[in-house]
DNA sequence: CTGTTAGCGCGTTCAA
DNA sequence: TTGAACGCGCTAACAG
């Protein structure tokens, strides 16, 4: 407990040897003798030491740090992926530096936040969490070569840019089959703001799930909420006015939202499901407590936040190559891929798969778990 | 955008002094000729410059990151917190690494993180949130001087540090009472697990409150629960089996488990509120969307959030005197002042308030907002 | 494989 | 009120 401060150099002094030399198997150089590596790492370790990010982050010109820049810190679907991404932090030599935008008004601009991050110099990398409208700038960042990646919610496909996502499009198509299937032929369908993305994927599962069967999309059955319970009560109350026309199932583009829708209905004096079946989007921790549970969308946000950051992570630091020299051939490769500069490597794209998680609310007879 | 690389060297340039006096403006030292400052301060947001993070650190031995140690990264509490520190963050010259402890197990030990945070010298100060069985560890920092604050959750009165809390016993007296002058005489409680002190506060509370009526605590009428909703589905299929017995109010010590105990009486064909009534403890966001609402007693998390943050940041930078030395007297107890050691201060304790929600589920008349 | 020499960008002495 | 010089702890060239 008490490690005060040790340096490098007193590593260095009770090995015996340089500091150069304890840097080098700090950063895993290969070329250290085999016995001194395992005599300094077996002194480190014992002595507890910790190399000072700030210094060695002074000195390499790279950082230590992530940088994780999150739009909504409180939106429900964030813890998952935090502790996603924690899991990897936690196993890599990395720490991660929260840059939470909109603490304030929904407004804000974010250039003057990702300004700051890029001056200070202080993260290797950065991943952003829903970035909304900052996309464009989080674009240009990518385009200068700073290793980017994007968790979800991209507008306007920005094609040089990373990003892990699940297919939101499946998502909703699932989950509007799945009412079909139930005979359900008067669905409406509660949208997200249409500035994500994810809003425009989601309708558009809707309707091809609607086209599918043989059903046209009617204009008074889409509506646009807010993501937020009082969205889908309006919304909802909008719906049920309609007294002759009214749905005998909602799907709505986010959980939150047909919270609302539930205990609207409820409020009307109508029954989830048997007047009218409820399916919601994102499986937040909660919605299984709903009565009645909820039936949703669950996006692996978990594995999401992971991928995440593993991607960023390895744009940060490009894996090694594997392949060893040993004949012309490959030491041919070796040098190629040397010689190619890392950096606008193409970017990667990774969409996960959503779930259809079934429960009470939208009148299957499964348990509610 | 191309803000590539400002350094203080470029900005004295441009204002043709030498980079020790831009320093000084940029430490906010008073003895700079104030147009000079001026001057210096209009070239550098004209340039957006940044000083490095990690150079700053290195130079002046102290940091402008502070380390939030999260124990339990998707508890549902942790989102509104984040808000408040957040809020003060951004306002801030610091930057919130995030440390997230217990990414895979509950048992882990934290002493390792702790140890790489202090040895790394990242931060210049830590919040710990729910910290739990690292208490320990954490108290023995403090007497060391390093600046400490403790979200919540204080076992065994650590008196030298300094921590910002709810007042746990208060909100759940308020409940327990609550209950009882609706007229329920049987109301059982269910704890959260006795190695928090939260745990043991809420009981405490749950107890006077019942003394205070005159009653009796029923040891069959206290079950333990693990805040989660398996455990209040546990307790409260025990306490209804116990047919004759039943109570006729529970009251959960975490919303978390108060989902549970509403799933199970509606599981066992009872009603709440008009056969049990229930309250939570908490208000996690979902509970006004519960059906029925759920009553619980709401912590200010997002005010808890930015005091704790506060108090830190006032650790690490005590404010200045305002005090200026124009006579003697002044000039003295500014002496003084600055004599003074100022790391080891008396530790500070903030305790706000809690307070009830009322809701549907705990059968007051009252509108379900 | 190893040590030596320079800095990274800034804060902090000093002296002026 | 200002500037020059030194060093924070570490990495990155070089040479050996």
């Amino acid at each position: 407990m008490t490690t005060g401060k040790i340096t490098i150099q007193d590593i260095a002094q009770l090995a015996g040897v340089s500091k150069t030399t304890v840097s080098r198997v700090l950063n895993q150089r290969p070329d250290v003798n085999p016995e001194t590596r395992e005599r300094i790492l077996q002194i480190m370790d014992q002595q507890g030491f910790f190399p000072s990010l700030a210094a060695s982050g002074l000195a390499g010109g790279r950082s230590r740090l992530i940088g994780a820049l999150v739009s909504v810190i409180h939106w429900p679907l964030i813890p998952e992926i935090m502790r996603g991404i924690a899991e990897v932090i936690d196993q890599s030599p990395y720490e991660l530096v929260l840059y939470s935008v909109n603490a304030g008004n929904d407004q804000k601009d974010y250039s003057d936040v990702i300004e700051r991050i890029l001056a200070t110099k202080l993260t290797a990398g950065i991943l952003a969490i829903y970035p909304g409208q900052s996309a464009a700038h989080l674009a240009e960042l990518c385009r200068e070569g700073f290793p980017l990646v994007m968790f979800d919610d991209q507008i306007n496909p920005p094609e040089d840019i990373s990003w892990v996502g699940a297919d939101q499009k499946a998502g909703a198509y699932a989950a509007t089959r799945h009412l079909l299937q139930q005979g359900h032929r008067r669905i409406a369908h509660i949208q997200g703001p249409l500035q994500f993305q994810v809003s425009l994927d989601r309708y558009q599962g809707y309707c091809d799930a609607l086209a599918e069967a043989g059903i046209e999309v009617e204009p008074e059955l889409v509506l646009q909420g807010d993501f937020m319970p009082t969205g889908g009560k309006e919304c909802t109350t909008q719906l049920l006015q309609a007294l002759e026309k009214r749905p005998t199932a909602i799907f709505a583009a986010s959980d939150l939202m047909a919270y609302g829708v539930l205990s609207t209905i409820t409020e009307y004096g109508l029954r989830v499901p048997e007047d009218i079946a409820v399916i919601g989007y994102d499986d937040i921790p909660f919605s299984r407590h709903a009565q009645p549970a909820l039936t949703t969308v669950r996006q692996p946000l978990h594995e999401m936040g992971k991928r995440s950051i593993e991607l960023l992570l390895q744009m940060i630091d490009p894996p090694e190559i594997k392949v060893r020299p040993w004949n012309h051939k490959s030491a041919l490769r070796l040098q190629d891929a040397m010689a190619a500069p890392v950096l606008p490597a193409s970017p990667v794209h990774i969409k996960l798969s959503t779930s259809l998680v079934v429960r009470a609310s939208c009148g299957a007879t499964q348990h509610s778990l």
